[in-house]
DNA sequence: GTCTATATCATGATAGAC
DNA sequence: GTCTATCATGATATAGAC
């Protein structure tokens, strides 16, 4: 009976901590508002997870380890159908940002809660967050990392890491600031009801990350080795 | 002589802010981490500023006057210059984040550390920061979204304000994890130390956003209205 | 303008009864 | 497993001497 009320408690405390956090990053979310916010007493963090760090990577872990999962078993089929040719490029982009965007219409899987949070986190990490968060990623991100390198063999990995890395940027900007609107303006986009604007999302970032992917290499100054 | 120094006092707490608020956050940096590395009195930053978030305003407010004048008269002067012909979209990106990124070099305008602040600051605004941001950014945001839109008639507004939007995106990326590292990877970049990595970072992105900008539109699942 | 000293409050964590 | 009560610490802010 209070083992199985455990269970209620500990995702109570992790949706609450979820919620939270995004709104109000770590720092600016304290135990008690979670507790509050869950309904449960402040000692049943520590009991559960020993520490406010430790939940937040509980937080993490338990959407993380589904995507990952997921970006891993989607490549596998790609590499599998595509055989002894190099995957498309869109095909790996989307298998590593699609995969990620369409989290939002899963509820169970934490859905614009989660990506947001995701989006925040990733450009403003504690110094445990960030490692925790390296680690978690690694595997999937070498993986990938080498797909595109065989996807575009005519690109310097320098750039395709560089570019990568760009691509990140622009997605979690877009995902921490869709719904709670533009951070930097006040732009209002005609025609669109919020429902459109996320479903549009993805194709619409899509389009510009390939494109930003596939663009002409650029020009140094030192013209040296570009290697 | 006291007036004299409170100038070099406030300066002095403006610079450990920016740092400390860069390298922690703003919730996560106290008055007293700040007061204690500018070798001021605690009791300062109140006299001078009257409040933690007023001083955390001064330290964008003192950077992002001249960063948004300058974007101001760079794209009056492409536009005199262009007369009646619209002007490029490449010199609209350059005028708006190459400025930008040039604040790089110019440690009188804050330099790298002051970029990786707005790079993590655009991503987890608090409420009151984000506001502050928004007022200091509308002017400008809203020139460079017409002069797009006079740059690029065939692609839809609303696509031209969501790429935007992306780009700010990869440019927050690009310059919150510089210097400090990729946040999600570990990968190697070889061949590159640290001076080529910033050297070549703005034509790098430059590239990638560009090619974002310009890229095909995308399809939407609904077909329906592409506005 | 600068400092010391302090008021007031919120934080994360834990001990120990139930 | 859950609760109350509390500890130790660190936060912002300010009053008042110099």
């Amino acid at each position: 009976m209070a083992e199985v009320r455990s269970v209620d408690t500990r995702e109570r405390i992790l949706d609450a901590a979820e919620r939270l956090f995004m709104a109000h990053g770590y720092d600016g979310t304290s135990m008690r508002h979670i507790t509050g916010e869950a309904g449960v007493n402040l000692a049943a963090v520590n009991y559960h997870f020993g520490s406010k760090e430790s939940l937040m990577q509980e937080v993490f872990r338990r959407r993380l380890d589904w995507l990952n999962d997921e970006r891993m078993r989607v490549l596998d089929a790609l590499e599998a159908e595509a055989g002894e040719q190099p995957v498309k490029p869109s095909a790996i982009v989307d298998a590593f940002f699609g995969t990620l965007l369409r989290m939002a219409d899963d509820e169970k899987r934490g859905g614009v809660t989660f990506l947001r949070l995701l989006g925040r986190t990733l450009t403003d990490p504690s110094e445990f967050i960030r490692a925790f968060l390296a680690h978690e990623y690694k595997t999937v991100m070498d993986r990938y990392k080498e797909a595109l390198f065989r996807a575009l063999p005519e690109v310097p990995k320098a750039e395709i890491v560089w570019r990568f890395h760009f691509m990140l940027g622009a997605t979690s900007y877009a995902i921490a600031g869709t719904d709670a609107l533009r951070l930097v303006t006040d732009w209002q986009i005609e025609d669109e009801d919020a429902t459109d604007r996320l479903d549009r999302l993805v194709p619409r970032l899509m389009s510009f990350l390939i494109g930003g992917l596939r663009a002409p290499l650029p020009q140094f100054a030192d013209a040296a080795g570009a290697d």
